[in-house]
RNA sequence: CGGGCCGUAGCGCAGCUUGGUAGCGCGCCUGAAUGGGGUUCAGGAGGUCGGGAGUUCGAAUCUCCCCGGCCCGACCA
């Protein structure tokens, strides 16, 4: 490709709605171009490298024996209807109707369009199946962000694995998990495994892949002496203990006139420090209320009560709600004498003495609360979300909390939707079975973005090999140079023939414009051939990353920078 | 969905307080010079000021309604 000949729309500013750097860079550098709220244009560059990454995942999957198919983003839904998402999936899914007022949607996963197809299998003979598709997902999110990273439409590669047994489930899950980190590594993305939470897409097991950055939208705690880590969703820590006083024979009430939070308690005359104090939260789960019981200085993980009550639906409930339920608002609550409730309370409550709380009567608290003793606990539940710094529940060292961005999820989905959908076979026996399904998704899209993310400097992006729009560019410094040219074409037309993605840039400009355009862009290699190097028979290599450059012999430019190139590609 | 900010030429912005013929920089076009890090000079093209209604002799500017975008929060497969 000639630069005279590409439409490659750089810009010299910033866009002025780009926050993240990915963001910013691909707008820029003529990647992406926005039409509205998360939904983007992937100019040639971006489609480039959109491509690119597809083909390392669609390698990689075709490694582990999976067939890629090609599955409607026009969905009825009947099908949805049929696993029950119809209802449980609310705004995120995009609803409308045909000519005829046929309900349908667009697909923002295909578990159950794998699942009807999977209903023609028939024997456990023709298990395990690895089946994926390149396609678009649509999702209408509450807030699309930061560029690529957070959109409404994108490309997912999702896989779907099918096996007679749980133990089969667990051999494709392990394939994918390797392949996922072969998948990473050769788009340039540190991901870090993670265990995580399912969320609606059910199934016992979930691992998130993510990619650390400020960007991000995840919070993961993870170890760096043992390797644990964990979406805080999930996480888990030890907590130093804490040494309880006798306490009272029953609990004390006192009053603390004004006191509405665990603060002004820790510093209220006669109050306590927080990790003496409960902290009384009320929730709506599945149109009941859950009152949630954690140690004063401590969080609520929303995503693990939620997981807990298997709730389909959930959310604070209202102050009203509260009164009703409690006698008093919010901040003198309490679970002492509390009966007929569902009460749940976080591990780190358990055989609490003295503890103090809420009275459920404004302006008053009790002390010398027995948590065991004083409260009807329905279940006890890890809620609690991880600090910074807290001991790793593996190995005891301090765990860091960061920042992450998830580029692939991969769920052990069990039978929900075989038997929802029918998707059943026979086995050994000639019984018939559901088939035991695992569902494995990859944005391609967030990855390339993620690649920009971590991947870039003042100057612009600096893409991997693998994964660059071009692998090289042949700046031609003077182009009105009749040698010059001749001689960069010559150069660029050497690494077209040895299979090098090479872009010739003939235009007519000022070096300094040239080489801020190639850095923008991100291309790991350029050569640069001007006529004063071309007096002495030189030109110059210069690397992307690290900004190092050399002078080389004109006629060996072209093999030395093929041989870096194919020495790059993994 | 709650809070905040914003919408003026392809991009980045000024003008709005105090209503009076729509500006700047970059980019783009033509010509010339220049040619190893966003060069310079001269000439030029390009805007129903997000949309609608209202007030006014007159609205980018004031009022109301709507649409769109960004950020924070909430939520998230």
């Amino acid at each position: 490709m000639r630069w005279t000949r590409a439409f490659i729309p750089t810009l010299r500013d910033d866009p002025a709605d780009a926050e993240a750097a990915s963001h910013k860079l691909l707008v820029r550098g003529g990647f992406i171009r926005q039409i509205m709220a998360g939904t983007y244009s992937l100019l040639p560059l971006g489609k480039r490298v959109h491509d690119k990454v597809e083909a390392i995942v669609r390698d990689e999957m075709e490694k582990i024996g999976g067939q890629e198919f090609r599955m409607p983003a026009l969905i009825p839904a009947d099908i949805w209807r049929k696993s029950g998402r119809w209802d449980s999936v609310d705004a995120s899914l995009f609803r409308l109707q045909d000519r005829h007022g046929s309900d349908i949607c667009l697909g923002l996963t295909h578990e159950e369009i794998f699942a009807w197809i999977a209903r023609e299998l028939r024997s456990y003979k023709e298990l395990p199946q690895i089946w994926y598709q390149f396609q678009t997902k649509f999702r209408d999110e509450e807030r699309p962000k930061s560029g690529l990273l957070r959109v409404r439409e994108f490309v997912m590669k999702d896989a779907y694995s099918f096996d007679l047994d749980t133990a089969g489930l667990d051999h494709a899950f392990q394939q994918h998990f390797d392949a996922y980190r072969r998948i990473f590594e050769r788009c340039g993305l540190e991901a870090l495994a993670v265990e995580a939470s399912s969320g609606v897409m059910g199934g016992s097991e979930s691992v998130e892949f993510m990619v650390e950055t400020d960007a991000g939208e995840d919070w993961v705690a993870s170890c760096a002496s043992c390797g644990y880590a964990a979406n805080v969703e999930k996480a888990t820590s030890q907590l130093e203990p804490v040494e309880d006083g006798p306490g009272l024979d029953a609990p004390e009430k006192f009053a603390t006139p004004g006191v509405r939070t665990i603060e002004a308690l820790v510093d209220f005359e006669g109050g306590a420090p927080a990790d003496r104090q409960i902290k009384t939260l009320v929730y709506r789960i599945n149109e009941k209320p859950v009152i949630a019981l954690l140690r004063g200085d401590h969080a609520l993980a929303e995503q693990k009560l939620i997981d807990a009550s298997e709730a389909a639906e959930f959310g604070p409930a209202s102050a009203e709600e509260i009164r009703e339920l409690l006698g008093a608002s919010p901040g003198s609550l309490g679970g002492v004498g509390v009966s007929g409730q569902i009460i749940v309370a976080d591990e780190a409550l358990r055989g609490r003495r003295d503890m103090t709380t809420g009275a459920n009567e404004d302006d008053f608290h009790l002390r010398g609360v027995d948590v065991e003793r004083d409260i009807e606990i329905s279940e006890w539940l890890d809620l609690r979300e991880v600090k910074e710094g807290e001991a790793c529940p593996m190995c005891g060292s301090p765990l860091a909390v960061r920042k992450t961005v998830e580029v692939g999820h991969i769920f052990k989905l069990g039978t929900e939707y075989s038997e929802a959908l029918g998707a059943e076979v026979l086995d050994q026996n000639g019984k018939s079975v559901p088939i035991v399904m695992g569902s494995y998704g990859i944005g391609v899209g967030r990855c390339a973005a993620a690649i920009a993310e971590v991947h870039h400097d003042e100057s612009g992006i600096i893409w991997p090999t693998n994964v660059a729009p071009f692998e090289v560019v042949v700046s031609v410094l003077n182009p009105k140079d009749v040698a010059t040219l001749e001689t960069g074409t010559r150069i660029y037309e050497t690494l077209v023939g040895d299979g090098i993605d090479a872009v010739l840039d003939d235009r007519d400009e000022r070096p300094g414009v040239k080489f801020k355009d190639a850095e923008l862009v991100g291309i790991p290699w350029r050569i640069t051939v001007g006529p004063k190097g071309l007096a002495k028979g030189q030109a110059e290599i210069f690397r992307r990353k690290g900004a190092e450059k050399r002078e080389v012999d004109v006629n060996r430019a072209a093999e030395i920078v093929s041989n870096h190139v194919l020495e790059e590609r993994r």
